[in-house]
DNA sequence: CATAGTTTTCATTATTTATTGAAACTTAAA
DNA sequence: TTTAAGTTTCAATAAATAATGAAAACTATG
């Protein structure tokens, strides 16, 4: 099975997308791929279509499942895994964000807890711990943000996006509501 | 100016996590140590503070100005460049992910644009301009609520983000009152 | 306009990260 | 069991990325 040059095209730019997207070039690719074909896929179908070693896709493989992004399937009869993408794309979205979260500010946000709970033995460090207690309920309030953005139902999530310019409204009316008792 | 053991450990920190938040080691450590240190600094003190060559700081700062993180400042009767981090941090948490969705985004958004509006030629492509088109769907989304946010005055900012769990409250409530009518 | 203080550039070198492929491992079926 | 199809591991190698530092380029000032 050979990609369209269209399809390739879109393979290769999750490539060169994927260290951007927090991993790298080939688990990128995998994962394009993964998206625009439509029957589950092989390692070795993986590796030929990408034209990449057969152990390079095993350890994309591993990552992969690391984010959650892909699972596997079998087929009554064959020995082989069969690999496609575990849920719909915004799934995947969401899998992404809470992984990268995960690895980009929970570490953070422990280590300025650590940080701001010890006394500031002079004018630098107490400086300093103003500026990381900022950083810190800035990425608490993100961090509960998101929270509840997953609790969200599906289809208030929907209301919500499709709100737009419409937020600034509700949040207005909203106000005057509250404040009203 | 020596750092003291904690705030070395913060712009420690903050090189580790620098690859993460887009930029490298030596950005992060430089963005960091700009953070907490109150006066501004020239680059030879940030080189010295980093244990870094001089070159290395000078591509550092155009990079971090690109980013528009850092700004520049004069003291009179001193030819030397002081610089500091550009607002606070909140603008530049703002700036941190305006300049992510340029690169991680954007250039995707266009991509998959470009390939929706051409035909497909067959049901492998059919099924990717599917696939495609919801990923191209939800980064407009992403993108369209992102845009609005940042169109918020900071005080419907602090509002919303007060808001935490009663997002869905207010959610209903919208919905109750606009179908009213 | 010459100089000294300062910043930038970039070829070279060092470091980090990714890839290969052969060997080791696993496991279903004979 | 033994075998063979399939997967994983990991030491060696390749590729990409970052850092250095000396030379070039600026730029205020006398």
């Amino acid at each position: 099975m050979t990609l369209s040059e269209k399809n390739y095209a879109f393979v290769m730019h999750c490539g060169e997308m994927g260290s951007r997207w927090g991993f790298n070039r080939t688990i990128g690719q995998m994962c394009g791929l993964l998206i625009i074909t439509k029957e589950p896929m092989t390692a070795n179908e993986i590796a030929d279509g990408l034209s990449i070693s057969r152990g390079n896709v095993s350890m994309g493989i591993k990552e992969l499942q690391s984010w959650r992004l892909i699972k596997v399937q079998h087929i009554p009869g064959d020995r082989k895994e069969y690999y496609a993408p575990a849920g719909t794309i915004w799934d995947m979205a969401n899998r992404v964000f809470e992984e990268r979260k995960k690895r980009e500010i929970d570490p953070t946000l422990s280590l300025l807890r650590d940080n701001i709970i010890e006394e500031a033995h002079n004018d630098d460090e107490r400086f300093a711990q103003q500026q990381m207690q900022e950083i810190h309920d800035l990425l608490e309030t993100v961090t509960k943000w998101s929270a509840e953005l997953q609790r969200l139902s599906p289809e208030q999530l929907q209301s919500l996006m499709k709100l737009g310019s419409g937020i600034g409204k509700v949040l207005d009316f909203k106000d005057k509501i509250l404040k009203k008792p």
